[in-house]
DNA sequence: TTATATACAAACACGTATGTATGTAAATAT
DNA sequence: ATATTTACATACATACGTGTTTGTATATAA
């Protein structure tokens, strides 16, 4: 049998996306070949051709499958109107985050492989740009919520809320790589939290 | 002519190494081609073959190359004896090699190479590891500036100086990941020393 | 019910990267 | 002065990846 119904299509489809996040996470993105990743789907590149312009257009739909959800994750906590203290909102926001990609392999080989494991040129080169516009907002989110800490009265005398947002922000952004590339495996992941806390402490 | 002297040989080797940073960092390390790399240097493969097993190795001799000064920088402000406050030491070998990667291209290529043109797989894993390193080992130092600190009293009273060193270990690789990787070219060299400023200011 | 579009598999053609083997002129050793 | 390395350039064989084309059985539309 060669034709399968739209429900099959589109799991293929799934299947292909899922196997090429496995591939790109062991193999790299550049050594990962559209016939590892057919195969690894159980599939022919004709598949893979047939929902796909290139391995580009894979790698894109793989990474879109975990970024929106990942941000609903973490906004949820940040804007949870139980937590009436800002420093509450972003601490736990963050903490979500890690605890999201620690519990979440596909989350977390999604991660890896755009922090260790693809070459940001030529067709990839938009990707750096494009993981470059969560980080601003990122940024842009937690300067509000510090500066809403500060007319609440919630934020440590004397502390710019801006300069804040940027001392959390470069801090997220270290963590997240120290945890993902260098230091993977040492154990850092337990500390996490406690340095979130600590972090958070700073400002209060 | 082809027989070249030592230091004729000893050139072109150090052409080549100079060379593939080049194309490097234009193409991402997976798609420069020893061939590639050889015309930038203005010789054949052959030469490449001759000074290197292969790319793997022409790619940590261009690292080793970098890497050794750059400490060197960062640690001749750390352990400057002119400081008396250890955290001015921190805050300024973090200042100084934010400097140095601003102004000698030649290391900021190597370590842009490194954080977004490289997949850290097969034979690369181990690059991870030996980044870890000396990220492990900055860590160390600033704890023990940060413990020579509070002792002499410099240090924010209520602060632990592992959390103090931690925070600032996360916020430096951050720093790093953010203007070399996504947030390139949008100004944020401009900002960095007053980031490392008021970050360092939160702890005095 | 027939026609057509779909969802692939299989085959083809092409370029490109790699490692190695061979050739060679000049530097260096003897 | 001759022999032997050295420092490459050139040529060869092989493998691999890509994009495209063709084939085809079946789902779906008409």
């Amino acid at each position: 049998m060669v034709r399968k119904t739209k429900e099959e299509a589109e799991q293929t489809r799934k299947d292909i996306i899922d196997a090429a996040r496995r591939v790109f996470h062991e193999c790299g993105v550049s050594r990962s070949s559209l016939d590892k990743i057919a195969k690894a789907a159980g599939v022919t590149r004709g598949a893979v051709y047939w929902h796909f312009e290139d391995k580009a257009e894979v790698f894109f739909a793989m990474r879109d499958d975990v970024f929106a959800p990942m941000l609903g994750c973490t906004d949820a906590v940040l804007y949870d109107p139980v937590l009436v203290n800002p420093l509450d909102a972003i601490e736990g926001s963050i903490k979500e985050f890690f605890r999201v990609l620690e519990h979440c392999p596909n989350f977390r080989e999604v991660f890896e492989i755009m922090i260790s494991r693809c070459e940001y040129v030529d067709e990839f080169a938009s990707v750096q740009q494009e993981v470059g516009r969560p980080a601003q907002e990122f940024l842009e989110k937690i300067e509000r919520m510090y500066r809403l800490a500060a007319e609440k009265g919630y934020l440590r005398a004397g502390l710019s809320p801006d300069a804040a947002a940027r001392d959390t922000w470069a801090f997220t952004s270290g963590l997240l790589h120290l945890t993902l590339g260098c230091r993977k495996g040492s154990g850092l992941e337990k500390e996490i939290p406690e340095m979130i806390a600590a972090h958070m402490a700073l400002r209060r």
